[in-house]
DNA sequence: CGCTTAAGATACCGTTCGGTACTGAAAGCA
DNA sequence: TGCTTTCAGTACCGAACGGTATCTTAAGCG
């Protein structure tokens, strides 16, 4: 029986949640590298000593900021994916509700995994943080295929591969959003999935 | 008319393209922002007043390495291209020689360009390495997909799309083979491509 | 040979980095 | 009211950073 007791001690000034959805949008910006200590500070409005023993060191730091990233990324997923609906109208339903999600200002981030996984091949032994993404992402993918063949009988190989199509095609497209792109290439590029689908 | 004459002055002890080919290979694995001077001096084996000398700061030297990097991979999807041939064939050739490519020890370095403008943007605002990348690549990719309909008629926004979609499609390969995939993964997901080609 | 030019090599610059003592302040508990 | 515990804030650490001044060495040219 332990009731929720406040703790010991001065209480946090400051929002933890707050704190790392802030860092998420540094860290996202400018890369892990280029991202100083100060630079969080700043950013956080949180002295220095505060973030050590709350998050640990900064990779420590970062490596929260890519964990928290990553469960709501794939929980967008599912969540797009669950909207959408079956059949082939699903996936382009699918398609368009990710080019929304895509264009919006709180969008366009695809690639802090992917980034952070270059940046930290390596130093982060316990935990593929892009490994795990990946095989995330094409689980969710594969609900969506799953559900292509309204009332039919369905080919695992076949699935299989628009799986690993679709999958690879919007990871790329997180590269040509990251890297600059405007709203009409990735709508453009996305068009091309379109007409691909349509052939299921 | 000016003959070859011999510089002035102490020659170089060191041969600039082998230098800027290790540290393409250096880049590379560490990134720009991990990479320090003192990496760079030892990996290349020239001291740090020659290689501001020679290439300038740490940034332009970079900026060197990209550009070189750039034309070479360039170059090499225009020869895998050429030998491909036409037709749906030429596609499915396509794709085995990238694979034979990227499987190769020399290969699998897709995202160098890709890591780089994230890392550098807005720093180098005189040449968008990435856009740059982006247009040239799927002017390539466009070449191979002209060569798809023999002697027929061909849809201009159908080869658009096809275009776009192998694009972004290798794009997203490359993210894969970056993020530590391995050879069998990289197999099974170009097997996607394939399965979508014989549909054109 | 001397003069000029440019490269090799050492040592060093100021700044910034990630990380941490240390001193006060604010809470619960007796 | 003290005691304990935890957090805020200042100041600071050694190390590494990118970049450079300076001296020595090696080449061409007369």
């Amino acid at each position: 029986m332990s009731t929720t007791r406040a703790p010991l001690g001065r209480p946090r000034l400051f929002d933890e949640e707050a704190v790392l959805e802030r860092l998420t949008s540094l860290f996202w910006r400018q890369g892990y590298g280029a991202t100083s200590m100060s630079d969080i500070v700043d950013a956080s409005g949180v002295h220095k000593p505060s973030l050590y023993r709350t998050f640990g060191t900064k990779e420590q730091l970062f490596a929260t900021v890519l964990r928290r990233y990553l469960a709501q990324r794939i929980a967008m997923f599912a969540a797009l994916i669950a909207e959408a609906g079956p059949g082939t109208r699903g996936v382009h339903r699918f398609l368009r509700l990710f080019e929304a999600d895509a264009v919006s200002a709180h969008g366009r981030d695809g690639c802090l995994l992917v980034m952070a996984s270059n940046e930290l091949r390596g130093r982060l032994p316990e935990y593929d943080f892009a490994a795990d993404y990946r095989e995330q992402m094409r689980g969710q993918i594969r609900v969506l295929v799953d559900r292509v063949p309204t009332g039919e009988e369905v080919d695992p190989a076949l699935a299989a591969a628009r799986t690993d199509l679709l999958t690879t095609y919007l990871l790329g497209l997180q590269v040509v959003m990251r890297s600059g792109a405007g709203v009409d290439e990735i709508h453009d590029r996305l068009q091309a999935m379109h007409v691909t689908v349509d052939s299921w």
